[in-house]
DNA sequence: TATAATGTGTATATAAGATATATACACATT
DNA sequence: AATGTGTATATATCTTATATACACATTATA
């Protein structure tokens, strides 16, 4: 499994780290009971603090994605999707309604932006 | 001009500021040369600190959005409205793309997207 | 079978950077 | 002179990341 993390990145370490573990979860590429890299590991994979990586599985298990045990490792919770696709819908409102309001600021009209939706998400 | 800003959003507030202001500016109800509340004011206004206002102010500033004069106050700066739109078409193509990738996460289909978006842009 | 080594996660203390504040200074206007 | 304006400095608090040590579990070796 591949985490990629940026130093010039506003976002924190270990908020780009949750957010690329979640997404594999969620596009199926970790299934349920998989174990997770230890904290270890991806710390030295990542050349950052294992602090940091623990914080991002914190992350992860305070939102139910991912469980861990002492002496064995981190895993794969059992999802609840429609939980999870209830909460990703609403950050994508949340997020279109960003759009929305940085559209109307320079007159960019619905027809423009289902041109540019349409065109991105069939890159 | 009326700014809102909250204590509890993630978003530092300084930020918060900024980015109304820049919103007000870009969708005209602030022209070029207005004059933009005193720090103090919008300090007071928001019961914050000066200096946090004076951060919000320099973030505008650096941007090309305003420029002040000591002893006079802070004004609307005449906008490169080509610069500006081109710098707000990439912040909305990056939104866009990280809808997409969450949209890929809960199996929501480019369909699902075009109607959610018109739906939230008539609201 | 017992123990050491090595894996695992967890806790604590500390450092650095970001954010916000209080206060004082300097310029301009009234 | 008073009161408006922006600017500068020092400080406090919070966030983020780190180094190090501790505790549990598994594996390898004697």
């Amino acid at each position: 499994m591949q985490i990629i993390i940026s130093n010039s990145s506003k976002e924190p370490i270990y908020e780009q780290i949750t957010k690329q573990i979640k997404s594999s979860i969620l596009t199926g590429k970790l299934q349920e009971g998989m174990s997770l890299p230890s904290i270890r590991q991806l710390a030295k994979d990542l050349q950052i603090s294992v602090i940091t990586t623990k914080r991002a599985y914190e992350e992860l298990e305070k939102a139910g994605f991912i469980y861990s045990i002492v002496g064995k490792g981190s895993f794969v919770a059992e999802q609840n999707l429609e939980v999870i696709k209830e909460k990703k819908l609403k950050v994508i409102e949340e997020q279109l309604s960003a759009v929305i309001t940085n559209s109307r600021e320079i007159g960019l009209s619905l027809n423009d932006l289902q041109e540019l939706l349409k065109f991105l998400y069939e890159e």
